[in-house]
DNA sequence: TTGTAGGCGTTATCAG
DNA sequence: CTGATAACGCCTACAA
């Protein structure tokens, strides 16, 4: 037997709709009743029905999320921080691990008040779902019905890239995927080529661009392999992924290569989990603390607002250094 | 605006009391109204009221599973199997990746019929939460209030053992993680030697177990040179779980050593991702989808029937050849 | 400032 | 077989 509004009355003394308006902290109840019935609440272990709550005022207070069954490391700390973002506000979150369309009619019976999706799903044409949907990532491609919310991919790069130049650096390697069809590994890619330009650096680097197979730390791993058999040794490497780049890591400290003494190493992907690397890592990237903010947010304010927001956000990446580069002596 | 059954109710000429009968499929209701009824309520696209359902019937359907923080393969397709296997049942699940109390604060809100804990989480002691709990691998400690299931991490190395023996092996290496405080992985190194002793073939082993520092891919990756130092070379390997054998995959390719021709090796974790490494990876253990199974009906049975069912439930691994073992020639 | 009454969508009970 | 009606826990006018 969970206790009710009209346990708590009864204890108190008073109707339950003063119970009910005292808990929502209502003006029209004296501040003396409010203390004794949140006091007694308290007491007997009263948690508001959500479901009561629910049926009378039509808002659930629940967004779904989908779980990207793609499981990279920074996805999985996204999604940690946008459920601890949510704990902030009086919205609660469910994931699910379905596929988009089955997700969607989960989150429907539980009529959530809005929903995030991850790029990967969204190219799925969603039927008959109405409340709004947030979409993280996918700038690129702007046929997206829904407002975006998208980190800038290019400008992560060339911040990595300007950092190292002011570093000293003129020969600097980058390491990562470049497939056709994903635009955010490509946006990189570009970021990288043009900050080149920008520097005038572009043929000094003509070989020192590395297409991994994949994502992964072995991909990393093995190109530094590749990067050792270079006529010109780079002297800073921007690895284009989180697990990529601890591969490099590995890589490096199995050739004895120091870092930073010997090489300066920028990892693509600030999240917190650099900070634990065998050499904590300076890391571009939009935070994923950030992120989470903003896309909670985002959401909360087209659930509660309803107003029309600019259609994609790219959110601004940061530098985060920790000790992972260094300045070139002979330019000093 | 969403459908009801009374807007169903009214489309169809009868009333909504029927409406709801015919949806559940009651016997009080005639096959005709039925089909009838189920057709126009699919074509207006009505989905039951979750809130609702659950406010008249006490019961969520919902149960909610804490994810652990700690975010290894085998775990994140275990909650993936679980919330698939919940699919096929009434029940819906939610995630939490808070802390467990704060988890359990929001399955009372929610009132959800049961909870899923990890391992991890279980040394907390839980107050006042009144709907059932299961608790997925803590069998070492006995002391557990809730009933647990656990694979059997032994029996696992065991049947590794028992299996390369059988195809000639009698150099055997491990490779793994043996803290001081991680039963599982002292469950997996006590069986290993179990298995040697019980062969008769401790004496030939004394140097092949090897201690890894961690679980991650990169000990696996260089324990391969610890094991080459060894005087007398293994024919065999098992590894202590999937990112160790990962990296013991790589390490030996690196060395131009392949798999299974001039090496076997079997992983711990039987999970479908062994059929995607580069040499598709014979294991052992429990199969997610039968933990998930197992898991989920125990659940549900402790939800609905109250039975006290056995504390602790060991499972039973399984070995899923694929091709990284070989017959040992010179045994023929 | 407090209490009363109606209703949210659904199921269950009991008449028809 | 079908249709009223009460009830689930809560919120919100509206009345007192």
């Amino acid at each position: 037997m969970t206790v009710t509004i009209k346990d708590i009355a009864k204890v108190a003394g008073v109707s339950y709709s003063t119970v009910s308006k005292a808990l929502n902290d209502s003006p029209l109840v004296k501040g003396e009743t409010k203390k004794k019935v949140a006091a007694i609440a308290n007491e007997m272990g009263y948690a508001p029905n959500f479901a009561a709550q629910h049926l009378v005022s039509k808002k659930s207070k629940i967004i779904g999320l989908i779980w990207p069954t793609i499981e990279r490391a920074v996805l999985a700390t996204l999604v940690t921080k946008i459920s601890n973002e949510l704990n902030k506000t009086p919205y609660s979150m469910i994931l699910s691990v379905d596929p988009l369309e089955r997700s969607l009619e989960t989150f429907k019976k539980y009529k959530v008040d809005g929903a995030i999706l991850f790029e990967e799903d969204v190219n799925v044409k969603i039927s008959n779902f109405s409340p709004p949907i947030l979409v993280y990532g996918v700038s690129r491609n702007n046929s997206s019905d829904y407002p975006v919310i998208d980190p800038d991919h290019q400008q992560a790069i060339l911040k990595a890239v300007t950092y190292l130049y002011k570093l000293g650096h003129r020969k600097i390697a980058y390491i990562g995927q470049i497939p056709q069809n994903d635009p955010r590994q490509i946006a990189k890619y570009e970021g990288f080529k043009k900050a080149l330009k920008k520097f005038g650096i572009e043929e000094l680097n003509k070989t020192s661009i590395i297409n991994t197979e994949g994502l992964d730390w072995y991909d990393g791993y093995s190109a530094i392999n590749k990067l050792l058999a270079l006529d010109e040794p780079v002297t800073a490497i921007i690895g284009g992924s989180y697990d990529i780049s601890a591969g490099i890591v590995r890589g490096l400290k199995d050739k004895q290569i120091n870092i930073p003494e010997d090489i300066s190493v920028i990892s693509y992907d600030n999240i917190p989990q650099m900070e634990n690397q065998e050499v904590p890592l300076t890391s571009v990237g939009v935070p994923v603390e950030q992120l989470a903010i903003k896309i909670v947010h985002t959401l909360i304010d087209l659930m509660e607002n309803e107003q029309p927001l600019p259609q994609v956000t790219m959110m601004t990446p940061v530098l985060t250094e920790r000790i992972s580069c260094a300045p070139i002596k002979q330019y000093y």
